[in-house]
DNA sequence: ATGAACTTTCAGTAAATCCTGAAAGAAGAT
DNA sequence: ATCTTCTTTCAGGATTTACTGAAAGTTCAT
């Protein structure tokens, strides 16, 4: 049937475009979070120029992205034997992403957060003034938030599925 | 003692910058994340034009982010009597900020894009090829996902902190 | 009604971010 | 050693996003 091809593209076009849009909005470059959807709806590993081609983009601008989504540790690089090209195909288990971008979202950007917030915290440990010891108090809870948040997404994303959703079940009861 | 206000000063500094970088990192405007920083560790409600003065904003640029923050529920609108003018003020319970962004963000990012997930499934319902029936059991995996941790953050938002804190505490266990 | 004090909007500009395309690099094949 | 195929880099350009400053709007007092 020539229409399921047809509206299977359209799916997947408004799904890369969606997933798109959403990766803008927290924080991830448009067309990474695109080539993360087109790979996760791929039937089939991809060339760079397959990408290229799909999205319409340059060469330069799927090189830089494939390799940030391959340091996310969201695709990985395939090569087929007799082939020279790099091929690359993504993790498709949801579980499995989540757990990575987790990851990679604490080492990137939570433990320097962190580390601002445990400064901030000793420079005022020592302040007599009501605003300075605000201002600690204020660090100090952060910091033990922001800390015990990231304990619970380690906590998390070192479980198996089944473990974790066992976990939700009795958390929802 | 002078130095130590010096030190308060600059340590709320370094929390303001720092704060702005890890806003943008995760899709919020800089200069609304060091307003809420500023805010945060005010010692009293902040005028328009003390925000601007401090941050070396423009007053568009401070209106505009001061008005974000209240649509987001991070800081209210304080009136002063006698006085015309409007003052902002930040909520700084932790746990309060938490579930507020974590409900905001479900709003208006969140349910958006389950939307999305629910259309593409829905389009590839019927799909008999095996390119159809993978996209489709990609589509219902996503959606399971994000509709679940999508209650999960409803139930946790939901929570006093010290109910929220105990639970965590069984889940260390 | 007029004016003072403050808030809101928005056209134009500035800045940050992202993308392109071409050139340079690498590495196996002949 | 040279060619071919593929990857990587990056200066310059394009696009998106954010900011400014001034003008218009609002509200209250006189």
């Amino acid at each position: 049937m020539i229409s399921e091809a047809v509206n299977l593209e359209a799916a997947r076009d408004e799904f890369v475009t969606q997933w798109g849009i959403m990766g803008a909005q927290w924080g991830i470059n448009r067309t990474m979070a695109q080539i993360h959807a087109l790979l996760m709806t791929a039937p089939d590993v991809m060339s760079t120029d397959e990408v290229m081609a799909t999205l319409e983009i340059s060469r330069g601008n799927a090189h830089t992205n494939l390799k940030d989504l391959v340091s996310w540790g969201l695709i990985r690089i395939v090569t087929k034997k007799g082939e020279r090209k790099e091929f690359f195909e993504a993790e498709k288990d949801v579980w499995e992403i989540f757990r990575r971008v987790a990851r990679e979202r604490k080492r990137r950007e939570i433990e320097p957060a962190l580390e601002t917030l445990r400064n901030c915290k000793a420079a005022s440990e020592d302040m007599k003034s009501p605003e300075g010891r605000a201002f600690h108090e204020q660090m100090d809870q952060l910091e033990d938030f922001v800390s015990f948040a990231s304990r619970m997404g380690d906590r998390v994303a070192s479980m198996q599925h089944g473990k974790a959703i066992k976990l939700a079940m009795k958390f929802f009861s």
